[in-house]
DNA sequence: GCCAACGTTGGC
DNA sequence: GCCAACGTTGGC
């Protein structure tokens, strides 16, 4: 009997390649999303993600700015170890250890692609004209993505995980 | 460096 | 619970 697999969800989440680039999720094979500070990012991470869920990698506050790259969730949501942190910069003093605020997920690395998806290229694209990504004041460091807007950018980035994503 | 947009805090 | 003040994000 074949189990039924969940259908998967996707997602992207945004990082600064200063501080932690899709070259330090390779090297390392996978990481713990630390330093989360929004209750709904937080909310996604500890109420939707699920392992296997698929999530595009986007470079911020760079020149260009733009997906790179491919990670996949691949652990339950637990508590942000910074949050208890005093020396971290991610501490937050209002959270206990027995009413942890802050929660994550470890994220692996899948695939890097041979070139950015800008940002620009994003929003030239009439297909993501709606994707979240590209909406007036919008911000949010992790966000769903519509399968749809998945796999354009995807087809965009010449990933070999293309046409493996099916609507 | 600017600043629009949005989220959070805290006084009341 | 309101909302002004403040802080942050992130493209430009």
């Amino acid at each position: 009997m074949t189990k039924k697999s969940a259908k998967i969800r996707y997602w992207l989440m945004k990082t600064e390649p200063d501080v932690f680039s899709i070259d330090d999720l390779q090297r390392l094979g996978k990481t713990a999303w630390e330093g989360v500070r929004n209750y709904t990012a937080r909310n996604s991470m500890r109420d939707d993600m699920k392992i296997g869920d698929l999530v595009i990698f986007y470079h911020s506050s760079v020149d260009p700015a733009g997906a790179v790259g491919l990670a996949r969730v691949c652990s339950a949501p637990y508590p942000d170890a910074t949050q208890f942190d005093e020396k971290s910069e991610y501490h937050d003093p209002k959270s206990t250890r027995e009413a942890p605020r802050w929660i994550l997920v470890d994220v692996e690395f899948v695939e890097k692609w041979p070139a950015m998806v800008t940002l620009h290229a994003i929003k030239a694209e009439k297909a993501l004209k709606t994707m979240l990504l590209v909406q007036k004041g919008q911000r949010l460091s992790v966000q769903a993505v519509e399968p749809r807007h998945f796999e354009r950018v995807l087809a965009m980035a010449g990933s070999r995980q293309a046409e493996a994503v099916t609507a």
